[in-house]
DNA sequence: ATAATTGCATACGGATCGTATGTCAATTAA
DNA sequence: TTAATTGACATACGATCCGTATGCAATTAT
């Protein structure tokens, strides 16, 4: 019991980094969060940051990794709960539209991560909700419910919009009003993908 | 005709400042982009810059709204001479997945400007087209065509899918069937709007 | 003709990032 | 048990870049 401390050490420095990180970057934004600052909340230093995620931009790949890991949980549990397969589809896609209108997910996910680190498509880890809503519409296809479109292309379609709708609702005055309005047209729109 | 110089030398050097961004933005991308540099290769100073355009977020605003007020136009020729008000809007929507596919306007509009100045619809001068498009989908809904939902939300929900559509074609290794499979999928899921 | 304004350049300070180096504790080897 | 080595993390340094403050020269106004 003198052997564990050391490695346990280390996973709670990569937690604390990992987890200012995540604050700083959810809050003031990637290009505004200072190293120094946020290293020192942690009470460490930029030497320990550098050692574990080599700079900013792999930083800035752990704090996605993790967000988008508790994403991808989060709608599997919800399209999971429902009656049958389209339903769960247009729930999980509602919910990624509500997941859309927390700050953190829209700074880091949505805006700064896609301007650092390019097409999220592109991502090392963090697909993981494209790729479960492709799967979904690829199984709704096999079972007639959706017509003869590419899985993949309509999912994309998809995200994108409950991403601006998203942040439409956020910025908005009235985010319950705008919110209703967003999600019955979303739901009109998905429609379009069924068969006829 | 001593007069006329003077200012028409003003308007160039700012011409030459927004030609010079424009370029560095569109390539480099914002973060990266130094005003060292780019001044320089315009033959100009920051001093020039910054008297001009306040700040670097200044410069990145007049880049956006010169972009926005080409795509505008664009846009507007496009629906214009199509022979009624939904194809109309099924061109005009097409055309602005394509045009997101242009390294310059997924790079400025589509990636930095959001993460450097926030919600695109906040924007002073840059939402000519989610206006433009919000207006089509009001006149359709008032001629019977689409269905009871809200024009702006749909209009809104129609770009975020484009954008997302555009990134995915343009990363992708066969960039012309990419395409087709996404303006496939793009036009039905457009008929979701229209009234059954 | 002199004074005031303005377009633009130069000079400076502050902040930040990445690297290179150092140190100390923990593990391993002898 | 002790010596050597690895590795986690801190410190020190240089380079870059932004924003402001200042300076100059040319034009316009008086």
């Amino acid at each position: 019991m003198a052997h564990r401390p050391r490695s346990e050490m280390i996973a709670e420095t990569r937690a604390k980094l990992l987890a200012a990180a995540r604050q700083a970057f959810g809050t003031v934004g990637y290009a505004d969060a200072s190293m120094d600052d946020f290293t020192a909340a942690a009470g460490l230093t930029r030497g320990a940051l550098y050692h574990h995620f080599g700079d900013k931009k792999g930083l800035l790949q752990a704090v996605i990794a993790e967000i988008d890991a508790e994403m991808n949980e989060r709608l599997c549990t919800i399209s999971g709960r429902a009656p049958n397969r389209w339903q769960g589809f247009v729930d999980e896609s509602v919910a990624y539209i509500e997941m859309a209108l927390e700050p953190e997910i829209q700074r880091i996910m949505l805006r700064d991560g896609p301007a650092v680190l390019g097409d999220p498509a592109q991502w090392p880890n963090a697909n993981a909700c494209i790729s479960s809503m492709t799967r979904s519409l690829a199984r709704l296809k096999a079972d007639g419910a959706v017509a003869d479109i590419d899985p993949e292309a309509a999912a994309r379609l998809i995200s994108g919009a409950s991403l601006y709708a998203a942040q439409w609702i956020a910025n908005s005055d009235d985010p319950e009003a705008t919110s209703k309005k967003a999600v019955a047209a979303f739901k009109a729109m998905l429609e379009g993908f069924l068969v006829r």
